[in-house]
DNA sequence: AAATTTCATCGCAAAAATACGATGAAATTG
DNA sequence: CAATTTCATCGTATTTTTGCGATGAAATTT
């Protein structure tokens, strides 16, 4: 046994954790970074930022639309991909929720 | 080859990877909300909130530590853990930071 | 129509993460 | 001082992640 045992938590928690996971890799912070700093949908060039095979970037685009925090649609022979703005907020809201309570640091 | 390749990333994109990664599992999400509720050092019962063997929760409570997440002391036979307030400011800044110029969603 | 470009997917290998029982250390209790 | 409590660590099994080359599909170019 070594699955995460997803079912037992909540879907709060899933969520969260689901989002964060997605960002909890430097490839998918960096490809974050490039649409982000574009901020429009960027067909190509992803691959060539990247200091990664095109399969492997491929592989990560995958996994954060996935997750949500892109979408990407496909212009004649290129890949276009953009940031999910609600996908953000939402995460930026869900850690605010968990945190809230959070004022100051610990005394320990 | 199958480890990260952590190197050829910039600071910023390692540290914000590895603070989502430490969030990204729904076992270390349930820990933090509920060192979260409570808003003080909790020494002990962390292991009896969640479903999970003893040995994975302080697995766990492991990694939050080494991502700096949340800190430990150690107070008698028990553990005291508290969220580390600062490490999750930082974790914020890093986010605003990322999506700063994401204002709102693409139209692809 | 053939060649090229762009990118997703497949298959594989290596590494990391997840989970648990067993064990042991340190403090507390009886 | 023996028994108990609390928890970290070790060892191990399983699954997942990471990464890449090879391949193929779809559009574009020559």
């Amino acid at each position: 046994m070594a699955a995460s045992k997803i079912e037992v938590f909540t879907d709060i928690e899933n969520e969260l954790a689901e989002l964060a996971k997605a960002l909890g890799h430097p490839a998918r912070v960096a490809i974050l970074r490039e649409l982000a700093r574009r901020n429009v949908c960027v067909c190509g060039e992803i691959v060539n930022v990247l200091p990664l095979a095109q399969s492997t970037v491929s592989q990560h685009l995958k996994e954060l639309k996935s997750a949500g925090l892109i979408s990407g649609t496909v212009e004649g022979v290129k890949s276009c991909y953009c940031i999910n703005h609600d996908s953000v907020s939402r995460l930026k809201n869900l850690l605010d929720e968990l945190f809230a309570a959070v004022s100051q640091n610990c005394s320990c």
